[in-house]
DNA sequence: CAAAATTCATACCAATATAGTATGATTTAG
DNA sequence: CTAAATCATACTATATTGGTATGAATTTTG
């Protein structure tokens, strides 16, 4: 039941990008100093963010990335969902028709629907706008000591 | 974020056995053909149980297995964690300190930990005698037709 | 007592996922 | 033209998943 660093890395990619942005656009070497991730992987993730259309990019020198949409757009349910695959908990939920045999007649099913309910319901109400926000409520707090 | 077929055949078992309990000891191979699960996979799921003592077990001829305690007193949460290991979604949560160097200035661990709590809350407010409890309300309601 | 039935303990295996690293092609600014 | 960047792909090492296989230990039963 664990988050791949994928889908953690992708969602700190996305808030980097939020909380940087200039309208600039910004080289994976930056983001991987600042949220201190290998390059080269960082790479590759980026690549999804950027064919689902999340992150603009420009290529050659002075190239880079910027996140392409407003920031209270992108739920962390979406860029999990993007970079981790289905967030069920059970293979069976990902279809619309389940095609479990023993659906019918399977308790635990219902176990399984309310946890990936509850799953939802988290990553679904929580936009990349909103870790923007807690972000500078959480500076703007520190200053005050 | 997937709960693997041990978890999902350790709950299946521990409902099994919760039903088809009668104070005698239930052999491995019957519980299998029931739930339609690899005897010998079975095995090794069940052997966890029995060390952690839900289940008790008698060897040799005739031996068997039968669920320790009232089936209300256990959870899926406790029999996932039993046999999957943790529920969180991400590892820093696991120990009581967090250990993340960049704990402090993480803004998505809020979130980690909402979803940790949303998780929490739904399997370890299952227990195998509600399990039992529907399962015989469906078979009940099915005699209507 | 011997055989059969069972749990118990390990060892093994193939396939897949995870978390990267490495190489180099392509594109663009200067 | 050169340097800096993205883009594409191949590779690797390790762990996890979902089992099989083999056989020892234990107990009932004929």
């Amino acid at each position: 039941m664990r988050i791949s660093t994928k889908g953690r890395y992708a969602v700190r990619v996305m808030l980097d990008l939020a909380t940087n942005n200039t309208g600039e656009y910004i080289k994976v070497k930056e983001i991987a100093g600042r949220q201190e991730i290998s390059e080269k992987y960082l790479e590759q993730i980026i690549s999804v963010l950027n064919k689902a259309g999340y992150v603009k990019s420009v290529r050659g020198a002075q190239g880079g990335y910027r996140i392409a949409r407003d920031p209270a757009s992108y739920t962390v349910g979406m860029i999990l969902r993007l970079t981790e695959g289905s967030l069920n908990p059970v293979a069976c939920l990902d279809d619309d028709v389940n095609e479990c045999e023993r659906c019918d007649t399977c308790e635990t099913l219902e176990v399984w629907k309310e946890l990936a309910d509850a799953i939802n319901h988290i990553v679904d109400n929580v936009t990349i706008a909103d870790l923007v926000e807690r972000q500078q409520a959480r500076i703007a707090g520190s200053y005050m000591i």
